[in-house]
DNA sequence: CCTGTGACATAAG
DNA sequence: CCTTATGCCACAG
């Protein structure tokens, strides 16, 4: 099949298999695509995965698990509220716990 | 081809 | 803890 999908996709269906509750870095998404040095090009592909349904966007947090993309969402604290709603607790924009919830592509589906 | 940009990562002060 | 600076890479115009 066609492998070779534009950057942006292959961003959108590593997303989409974020578990349910679980979040993932811009950097692990990055290495898994085999661009570990292009995480803020993950970052800038979320920019279109906003107004995907299929893509939880909100799932996806810097490696220090800080909510740096909340201001991309509507309102202040969306992106907290769909994390905690999932079960993730989140303070001060920041995941607790972070590796209890961290779903690392490279390590579950490499 | 060149420039700007970006929800990162890392280092340094 | 804070701000700056640099690298890094893909994409848009």
């Amino acid at each position: 099949m066609e492998d070779n999908r534009n950057f942006f996709e292959k961003v959108y269906e590593v997303a989409k298999q974020i578990p349910y509750g679980r979040v993932t870095s811009y950097g692990a998404i990055a290495k898994y695509l085999g661009a570990a040095r292009s995480a803020r090009m993950v970052g800038w592909a979320m920019n279109g995965a906003g107004k995907m349904e299929d893509v939880p966007a909100h799932r996806v947090v810097n490696k220090a698990g800080l909510l740096t993309g909340k201001h991309h969402f509507e309102g202040t604290n969306l992106m907290q509220q769909l994390l905690e709603s999932e079960g993730v607790k989140v303070v001060d924009n920041q995941i607790q716990d972070l590796e209890k919830h961290f779903w690392d592509p490279w390590k579950e589906l490499h």
